[in-house]
DNA sequence: AACTATTTATAAGA
DNA sequence: TTCTTATAAATAGTT
């Protein structure tokens, strides 16, 4: 049907083959079309072109997934199995990966010890967990170190607010009468106990060493 | 394309609308095939009459199911979730429990600490930490002490047999020629060695610790 | 299931 | 890609 007669084989030419292919991708749609609509039909049509793009058309009366589902059905071929299969694998080895990562947690808070652990994993996994303790601590104290310093260039600019105040109010020769008062009043105190508190408070742990280890002084600036 | 024009409207007469049926199927599939061979395309038609009965033309260079899958891929619609939403639900939560065990353990390695954790997370992090240590530190010494204290028990026995073989030998007036070497030959001093190594080896570290927690001495019964 | 008048699809060319 | 058009192919109505 055109000016000449072809052979039904592969287009050689690849310009051609492409023409060829969008004009009659155009056609087998419309003919798809009217046989959904002429003959009450069910149609789904996939097409890849040989570089791998997709076309399709579907009847308006269905998608691609039901016609799948009605395929498989009546086929009896099952097309999804192999994709269960892989959820089902991935599945486990998400299991599995839980399993160690939980497995591992425990080790590190000290439960499982009895179980299956060697004396050269116990003595890594004590040096691991020291070298963490370590990490942590520095962590701790640097965070405290931070607050300090804000907390004191705070007190700082208080104090030096404050003073400002009390000269102002003696150049003008007023009373400053709440300066008794003053450090509750601006929270001063409060601010002070908190810092001194991580200041003199020591670590807990450790009892079992006479000379605890948690014991720094932190050296403020 | 017949004897008159017909309008693309569903037929009502059944006998003829399944003749137009049968007739355009062979034509669309005739036409898929041509398609398929022309263009090298791969093709998927499949078809289901208003009777409900199934027809399909595939590619030979493909199966239903690879079509299928492509399908997928490209158009990035899943056509069998819906069969699975519960597996992918299943899988997701293990996946974030994942996340967050991964999480875990990257804190208590040290890691990760500079993101989202309070003064207090750290604090308390610290003190668990510390706990685990003297768990795992209790755990290798009991390990410890149960193998010293097998090897002793191994090395009394030997001394025991060594002894009643010695007297066995002066009891018939013969010489003990080895005795003088009977620990290298019984291999009981390396075996003491070792325990010596266990028991005076100190751990190597909390270096940061002037008087490092972990010099325990281990008193054996 | 065949026939065939006619419509439709499309190959080649622009 | 799109349009054009001569011709091949498909098919509606008929037998």
């Amino acid at each position: 049907m055109g000016r000449g007669k072809i052979e039904i084989k592969r287009i050689e030419n690849t310009t051609n083959r492409q023409v060829t292919y969008s004009k009659r991708r155009t056609g087998i749609v419309k003919k798809a079309r009217e046989l959904t609509v002429l003959c009450d039909a069910e149609v789904s049509l996939i097409m890849f072109s040989s570089t791998g793009k997709l076309s399709e058309f579907i009847s308006p009366s269905i998608t691609t997934k039901k016609i799948y589902d009605q395929y498989q059905q009546i086929s009896g071929i099952n097309l999804w199995n192999s994709h269960y299969e892989k959820m089902q694998e991935s599945l486990k080895k998400q299991k599995e990966t839980n399993m160690r990562l939980r497995k591992e947690i425990r080790q590190r808070i000290g439960e499982s010890l009895d179980d299956d652990m060697s004396f050269d994993e116990l003595r890594s996994l004590e040096q691991d967990l020291d070298e963490s303790v370590k990490l942590v601590r520095d962590r701790k104290y640097h965070m405290i170190a931070t607050q300090t310093e804000t907390y004191r260039k705070k007190l700082r600019n208080l104090q030096e607010t404050h003073t400002h105040l009390v000269r102002e109010f003696e150049t003008r020769g007023e009373d400053p009468y709440y300066e008794s008062d003053y450090e509750s009043l601006l929270g001063m105190s409060s601010v002070g106990a908190h810092i001194v508190s991580y200041r003199v408070q020591p670590s807990q742990h450790n009892i079992q060493n006479g000379e605890g280890y948690g014991s720094h002084n932190l050296r403020l600036a």
